[in-house]
DNA sequence: TATTGTTATACTCTATAACTATA
DNA sequence: TATAGTTATAGAGTATAACAATA
């Protein structure tokens, strides 16, 4: 969510709103609870965990804006860097996307010089996914960011809070995981 | 996410794998630690919150999915219900999407006999919304749904420990949302 | 036959801009 | 001029199916 939102064929500038009395974030607006009532949705995790993931989600997006780099981009650069070598298939399971999905994020990231992909030793048919030199630096740069934004996040949640509200985070995702599919 | 995967021409059904000793689901593996590491990603309180949203959004899903009716409809009908009459822009305000997002969601609504829109009094611009007695029942069993999966959540939160979630991620929410907008 | 990665295609969700009808 | 809703268009993110190269 959260579109960056530039203007397509702006025939002028839009003028932004001088004066902003009131958040124009829906997020915010929605638990200031302007003049619509949300009624049974007030009170419900799941509902919160949305808007939860999303500010998270946007103020992320707001620190790491300047790069170009996508969460999706970032995702994959940490991954590579914890796993050098391994294939496209192996990342796409790590991060659950389809290898399909993930093609045109490796090719961006190739042509930018962050990653480098080479044919496999053993089996030819794979790439060997390494990070280059720039591609460090730029996790480093996006690391940075995802760090200044946990720290955020961690003082919002709160000093002695957050080890058991990463270990309710855990319990929720072990849990809800695996039924359906 | 979790695309419902309708196969688009199948020329034979795919046959499913027959045992499936390891789940499938990207969220659990991922957390189960397969042979990926990821790295600085483990310990972050972001990345976990959009797992744990992940999780809830596919279990909702799988709850609701016979209905054919997502998300966004879900959310339509509970605004809707908790205040009659309402305009579409104001339904948009009040769950943070634009007017022209609502058009299909709302003439798929209609179309459907959940919701009546009639041409306001005052204002004959605008419509005014209203559920018909099948949307307040459709509502009802979404409700159900929704309830049975915010039990589920509940029951993995843990009693005593709801309260504090809930205000936890409130402070998130609230702490997140307006830097940059 | 099976798997890796690419391509073609398609679907969901969302947005901005331009338009019509009303205000 | 300004606003409510619709339509046209666009883009991000994701997926499935089919394909070529390799196993």
């Amino acid at each position: 969510m959260a579109q960056p939102s530039r203007a397509r064929s702006p025939r002028a500038a839009p003028t932004p709103a001088p004066t902003r009395p009131v958040s124009r974030d829906p997020v915010l607006r929605v638990l200031a609870g302007g003049a619509v009532r949300l009624g049974r949705l007030e009170d419900t995790l799941g509902f919160h965990l949305r808007l939860a993931q999303e500010a998270s989600f946007a103020a992320f997006s707001r620190r790491a804006g300047t790069s170009g780099l996508r969460p999706g981009h970032f995702a994959a650069l940490v991954v590579i860097d914890g796993n050098p070598g391994l294939s496209q298939t192996a990342l796409g399971g790590a991060v659950g996307r389809d290898k399909s999905t993930l093609t045109p994020t490796l090719r961006d990231l190739e042509r930018r010089g962050l990653v480098r992909r080479e044919r496999a030793e053993g089996d030819r048919r794979s790439y060997a996914l390494t990070l280059t030199e720039a591609g460090r630096a730029a996790l480093g740069a996006l690391t940075g960011h995802a760090a200044a934004h946990d720290a955020a996040l961690d003082a919002l949640v709160g000093e002695g809070n957050r080890a058991a509200f990463l270990a309710t985070l855990r319990r929720l995702i072990a849990g809800l995981g695996g039924e359906g599919r």
